[in-house]
DNA sequence: ACACTTGTAACGTAACAGGTTACACTAAAG
DNA sequence: CTTTAGTGTAACCTGTTACGTTACAAGTGT
């Protein structure tokens, strides 16, 4: 269960892998292969790390894509858990 | 790295909750309050779990919604690593 | 025969990742 | 001061996907 608002993904990108390597964004967009406004729009948390965005990460930054991708995943799973009390579902176990 | 090629996670579900309580897909449906035709698909491995989806799931079952939702993002993660070599992506780091 | 369950086709909507082009802004370098 | 590089983002487009309703055909069991 997480209990605190995770950080979006594209802060992460940008803090950890943009700027200690002192890249521009549109350097970053160059290499990754996507359009420079698909990248400005992560690391301003406009958009979300797709399954292929985190393969592309991987690759041009030598990490895991999972990581990514459960970043983003925690991040999508807390927003939908702000609303668990809108949603009227009824409890089918108790197991 | 994952190495197998990850259960469709709607095969889960019916697998592990549906059919161990002797649940209709109606039934199941009605219960967390989507459409016979949306938990249908799911089953049969035609669409993914969503973060909103995974929020139900883990009120009906009394389960954890990030197992859900995880299980959906190894999945998809595994489709987007089989297009890894497609993508022309320009090592960054070798971090 | 009838009722129940199921998958799914055929429509629709909303959201979202991604692309191109163009604009305004900032900051640095001449 | 002008020029250049970098940036965010608006305005358009496409393709995909989750979700809804309605309706149909097929299977199963009473």
């Amino acid at each position: 269960m997480l209990m605190h608002n995770p950080p979006h993904p594209g802060e992460v990108l940008k803090e950890l892998c943009i700027e200690p390597l002192g890249l521009t964004v549109t350097e970053a967009a160059k290499a990754l292969g996507v359009s420079r406004k698909t990248l400005s729009a992560i690391l301003n948390g406009k958009s979300g790390i797709s399954p292929e965005m985190a393969v592309r990460l991987s690759i041009a930054f030598n990490t895991s894509s999972e990581s990514w991708l459960n970043q983003q995943t925690q991040y999508d799973l807390w927003q939908a858990e702000q609303r668990r009390e809108e949603l009227h579902v009824t409890r089918l176990s108790v197991a």
